[in-house]
RNA sequence: GCGCUCGUAGCUCAAUUGGAUAGAGCAACGGACUUCGGAUCCGUAGGUUGUAGGUUCGACCCCUGUCGAGCGCACCA
């Protein structure tokens, strides 16, 4: 709808112009400030300007009325143009929206380390990103979801411990010194148990067996993620091991070497990150030969780059923050364009429990799981809390509030309209093909903006993608469905003179609604 | 101390990315024919956008200072 506007006022125009929507629907369905920059230009007031703009612009048959005020030109869509377009997208609901791109996304996201369950601060990125995933791909994105798998170094060596450890004092009740760091929280306990009946008590007889521990509740620990994530419909394209990729080191180190941005002090080999804005240079392998974390997401990186896509989306939690500086220098070290990495940071969320702080942490085991909150608000409450925020701004709600948000919540809300249509044309025991031919035309205003608000959709996603922020697509079926509720109850359809019109009006509001939920991975209720 | 992110109604968040009168929900208060399902709708109240300057036709948005919060500042991930 929008590419059509565009297309017609650049004929007229020639040149390049800023198209948005006027602040009072009233004025039109879209406005254009373009008199204002003209106004220095051409040194004329940008109100003639704008009157003499729009006569032009009327030439055009999708416009019903061009006005211009104060200074601002507003357009006003014809309803047959309307009209033509909402019959395609009911016709059309599968690719309504849908666009033909060329270009190819590699987004990664989560990654949490396998040593323990999904937390809600992980739930928040898993969400986003999911989001997105569904959103550029409905808008024409070649997009592959990736998990990368923290599967080497000290932390999954500490979750080994920890089961071990854990077994012993536990199943085998021998008192154990715990050391500074370690997981705790009750499902290492639970994993000490199923490692006891998988592979014997003797795995926590002989410290030599950490080892295999590590490997095992490190598989084990991944399995509960993946299911985590199923439950809340998330399922990646890809997942990428570090540990695998170590072998490649050679090769990316090399590439490194041969642009001369590492070099070696002490028995540490460093990357010269400060060149490119870092704060100072980093250790790659350590002085025993080891490499660092770095290394592995330099070899990480260097894979995904290999793979040629156009644009790279990581998104991370906001407490890595400090590590996009020395990834970008790296990737650029390595002969990429570090501007095809984008880093969308997943602010923290803190939890309150009845107005008490939650310090979340994976290590120390208080943390709340993914999986408890879903058990207790369901899948599609928890996306659509997170959903609705942006995702760089703090997040804190209490627990306690969440678990009770029941009609309180925005999707019942949303639902709630989806079923009312639904119930409406089972009312007036008809189809929506029964009224896809009838034409929309003197519609009353009200009619008139509902009808132009669901057409809105696909400028919505649009915008929600490109800008990242998912919210946008929450916030517009709430205020679809509200208009569609405020509709409703103005209205009288079943029965009135109107009554195809207005079915066929509603039946492209369910559209965008389903659409919309849709692509946000949570399913329309038909009835409720 | 340095860096990143953020600061908008009592609370949780929006604001077409520099545009027109800063908007929703919750909470509060007052209303809507025993209703095409009232899980809805209408109304009232609530704001010097943390704060002080600057940039310009125009600023919640950009720049500078300042105050406050969170997160980083590892050879952990």
């Amino acid at each position: 709808m929008k590419k059509s506007v565009i297309r017609s006022i650049q004929e007229s125009l020639q040149r390049e112009f800023i198209l948005e929507k006027p602040a009072n629907l009233s004025f039109g369905h879209y406005a254009t400030p373009i008199a204002f920059s003209l106004a220095k230009e051409l040194k004329k007031s940008p109100i003639a300007i704008a009157e003499e703009l729009c006569e032009k612009f009327l030439q055009s048959d999708i416009f019903q009325e061009v006005t211009p005020i104060k200074g601002y030109i507003n357009f006003k869509l014809s309803e047959s143009f309307l009209d033509k377009y909402a019959s395609w997208a009911i016709a059309n609901e599968n690719t309504f929206g849908i666009e033909e791109r060329n270009e190819s996304i590699l987004l990664e996201y989560v990654s949490a380390n396998p040593t323990g369950p999904l937390h809600i601060g992980h739930a928040r990125g898993a969400v986003v990103g999911d989001a997105l995933c569904k959103i550029g791909t409905h808008l024409g994105y070649k997009i592959d979801s990736e998990y990368y798998i923290n599967d080497a170094g000290n932390q999954v060596d500490l979750l080994g411990l920890s089961l071990f450890l854990s077994g012993r004092e536990q199943i085998l009740g021998i008192s154990v010194e715990w050391p500074a760091e370690f997981y705790r929280g009750e499902y290492i306990v639970d994993l000490a148990q199923v490692a006891k009946e998988e592979l014997g008590l003797g795995i926590f007889e002989n410290e030599e067996s950490i080892a295999t521990l590590s490997l095992w509740g490190k598989d084990k620990m991944l399995e509960l993620i993946k299911s985590n994530l199923a439950d809340v419909g998330i399922v990646f394209d890809n997942f990428v091991s570090e540990k695998a990729l170590y072998n490649k080191w050679d090769e990316s180190f090399e590439k490194l070497q041969k642009n001369n941005k590492t070099y070696k002090e002490g028995d540490k080999i460093w990357i010269r990150s400060t060149e490119l804005g870092d704060e100072k240079d980093r250790v790659v392998v350590r002085d025993d030969g080891r490499p660092t974390y770095l290394a592995g997401d330099i070899i990480y990186h260097d894979y995904k780059f290999q793979r040629g896509y156009d644009h790279y989306i990581n998104i991370w939690g906001a407490d890595h923050h400090g590590y996009i500086a020395r990834v970008k220098a790296a990737i650029n070290f390595l002969g990429y364009d570090e501007k095809k990495l984008e880093v969308i940071l997943a602010q923290m969320v803190s939890l309150l429990k009845g107005g008490e702080p939650y310090k979340m942490s994976k290590r120390a085991g208080n943390f709340i799981l993914m999986s408890d909150v879903v058990k207790e608000v369901g899948s599609d409450a928890l996306r659509f809390v997170f959903l609705s925020k942006k995702s760089d701004t703090h997040l804190e709600f209490d627990v306690d509030v969440f678990k009770q948000e029941d009609s309180n919540n925005p999707i019942f809300y949303i639902n709630y309209a989806h079923a009312r249509i639904n119930q409406i044309f089972a009312k007036a025991n008809k189809s929506v093909e029964d009224v896809l031919h009838v034409k929309l035309e003197n519609l009353s205003e009200d009619a008139q903006n509902l009808l132009f608000s669901a057409l809105l959709l696909p400028e919505v996603l649009d915008d929600a993608f490109h800008s990242r922020q998912v919210q946008k697509v929450t916030e517009y079926l709430k205020n679809l469905s509200a208009s569609l509720h405020k509709f409703y109850n103005e209205n009288r359809v079943v029965g009135s003179e109107d009554e195809e019109k207005f079915l066929k009006l509603f039946a492209m509001v369910g559209v965008s609604i389903r659409v919309g939920l849709k692509l946000i991975g949570i399913s329309a209720k038909e009835k409720m």
